[in-house]
DNA sequence: GCCGTTTTCGGCCCGACTGTTTTCAGTCG
């Protein structure tokens, strides 16, 4: 499967270039729609290449099924590499311009040679923008002044922190008698890992009164814009956020239309086209035009046959055809998770103690809480000795019996080594209740000794999770080299669980991964990596990842109960596994 | 470039806004 992700960018850059090339619409789509079910496949595409069954994987059809093969057997496309001769693959860059789309960037790239976004601000400082066809002064001005921002590029905002400011705006503004409905929308209600904007949806009789309040919220340092329809205001902490206002009868379209994705609302349109019916902003509309259906999501589903479809789903990944067929996944919820099952103390990195950790997770209503403090060779986390985990475990079993039927458990959040060993020895591992394994060293490593290191430290009898598999930090830090497909696989097959890793600038494992994983009947850990009491929820955060990656109740490990939990803890140890 | 009980050709999501335009192309969400 290493390779189905490796064709599905081949895809997504060849539309691309397109794009600059300014080629037929239907026919750059035809590339990413291509690509996106790609990456939705659970089979190996050279698999399938090979039993010559491309063409059945929807939007591949001949031409692109014949690249595909051409690309898998040599490695390489003639058709591509004739394309990047044409077109400069950098100039791509100029798409993220906003006011610059494709028309307009391959103008400039064709009359002025302009491929980065420097190149494009200094044509635009020296006015040489403004003669060419469709531009003028205004544009100008406005290609300049976003350049400049795009220059000093702000990065994606995480989940974890723009969601709670979204709620709070959410929370402040629904106390007001105007407002009828309020949401967070766009990929901020998908729950996405990283989100592009702030937007909120409401809807009112009375816009007025709701510009007016929302502009005069304690949390505004700056009001960008006052309109009636789409107010926008910057907060204290320098984040934007937009506000769309629409009348309460067409709360609901507007919330499926805000919510995205743009891909799902095209699968989504395109199928209400095939019954002759239309579906926009302002509503569900029959072929007389006449109005089916506005008021909220529900009916709109239901009036097409389908269940409603929770944002987390809405990324056209087959959620619209399972709606159809009322086999959609009942995702899992906050409220079913029983216990945390990696949390840190100021026994190594943590910042709370032992005793406070444990009172938080009982305030949270939980029965259990993992102890998973660092192993010896992180040095910099104060990872525990044997004797200091050995002096914990006391600890810990004193504490046992004040919280009953609370229980506390002791892991440790092991180091895989380099050479895929592991950083205590096996008889340490044996006296604790859950072994998390993490690679938290030595990331520069080719693909094969990465996958190799992972899955020998997996092949270790008393390993019961993978701590955040792909090791990446949202904006910092790119996942490590290695074959997930093959990770995965020697999971399912030593019964280990996967974690999602509930810190927001982790989410790992990331939401695709997350479906494949359960495909292959592996449980999830859901897990906060709390190193403090209040990061405890960063539990929600993985959870929301969870069911982006389609999880339901059962397969998510802690969701069990405790009686439940230590069931399958044992049944590991007493299923010893091959070692290597 | 894909796709088909309205079609193997002629479609391919929808509506609004902006700025450049005398009727619309390009972009955006």
């Amino acid at each position: 499967m290493r390779r189905n992700e490796e064709v599905a960018l081949l895809l997504d850059n060849i539309a691309e270039l397109l794009m600059l090339k300014n080629e037929n619409p239907y026919r750059i789509r035809a590339y990413t729609t291509a690509a996106q079910n790609i990456r939705a496949l659970d089979v190996d595409i050279e698999e399938l290449a090979r039993q010559g069954r491309l063409d059945e994987i929807p939007g591949v059809g001949k031409a692109l099924a014949a690249k595909i093969e051409e690309y898998l057997q040599t490695g390489k496309l003639q058709y591509y590499e004739e394309l990047k001769r044409e077109v400069p693959i950098q100039a791509v860059d100029l798409l993220e311009v906003p006011g610059i789309g494709p028309a307009r960037a391959y103008l400039l790239y064709e009359k002025l040679g302009i491929t980065t976004i420097q190149e494009l601000l200094q044509a635009a400082q020296e006015h040489k923008l403004r003669d060419l066809p469709g531009f003028g002064e205004k544009l100008e001005e406005r290609i300049a002044r976003e350049a400049a921002r795009l220059m000093q590029r702000t990065k994606r905002l995480l989940l974890g922190i723009a969601l709670p400011v979204a709620e709070d705006v959410v929370a402040a503004l629904r106390g007001i008698p105007a407002v009828k409905a309020i949401d967070p929308a766009g990929s901020l209600r998908r729950m996405k890992e990283t989100i592009g904007d702030i937007d909120i949806l409401v809807g009112t009789d009375d816009p007025e009164a709701v510009v007016d309040a929302f502009i005069h919220l304690p949390i505004v340092k700056e009001v960008l814009a006052v309109g009636p329809t789409r107010p926008s205001i910057l907060t204290r902490e320098d984040l934007q956020v937009d506000l769309r206002v629409v009348a309460p009868d067409e709360y609901g379209s507007a919330l499926l239309y805000f919510t995205g994705s743009k891909e799902h609302n095209i699968a989504l349109r395109t199928y209400v086209q095939e019954r002759g019916w239309k579906l926009s902003e302002y509503g569900l509309f029959d072929e007389n035009g006449t109005r089916l259906a506005s008021r909220t999501e529900e009916e709109i589903y239901r009036l097409l046959d389908m269940d409603w479809i929770p944002p987390e789903l809405r990324e056209n990944r087959g959620e619209i055809q399972a709606a159809r067929e009322h086999r959609l996944p009942k995702l899992v919820e906050q409220q079913e998770i029983r216990g945390d099952l990696h949390a840190h103390t100021d026994w190594s990195d943590g910042h709370d103690s032992l005793e406070r950790m444990v009172q938080a997770a009982i305030a949270r209503g939980y029965e259990y809480l993992v102890i998973s403090d660092h192993s010896p060779s992180l040095t910099v986390a104060r990872g525990l000795t044997v004797e200091r985990l050995r002096a914990q475990r006391e600890l810990i079993r004193q504490l046992n019996e004040c919280v009953a039927p609370f229980r506390i458990l002791q892991g440790a959040e092991v180091n895989i080594q380099s050479d895929g060993t592991l950083d205590y020895p096996d008889e340490v591992l044996a006296e604790l209740d859950v072994v998390i394994v993490s690679v938290h060293s030595a990331f520069d490593m080719p693909i094969e000794r990465m996958t190799e290191r992972v899955i020998r430290a997996l092949a270790n009898p008393h390993v019961d999770i993978l701590g955040h598999p792909t090791g990446r930090l949202l904006n910092s830090r790119l996942p490590y080299e290695i074959d997930l497909d093959a990770v995965l696989d020697a999971a399912a097959e030593y019964g280990v669980a996967i974690e999602i890793n509930g810190q927001p600038d982790r989410l790992d494992l990331p939401d695709v991964w997350v479906q494949r994983a359960i495909n292959r009947g592996i449980l999830i850990a859901c897990t906060s990596d709390a190193h403090s009491t209040r990061q405890l929820d960063n539990m929600r955060w993985s959870i929301a990842m969870a069911r982006r990656g389609w999880a339901e109740s059962r397969h998510v490990l802690n969701t069990r109960s405790l009686p439940d939990l230590l069931t399958w803890l044992s049944r590991q140890r007493n299923h010893p596994r091959k070692q290597d």
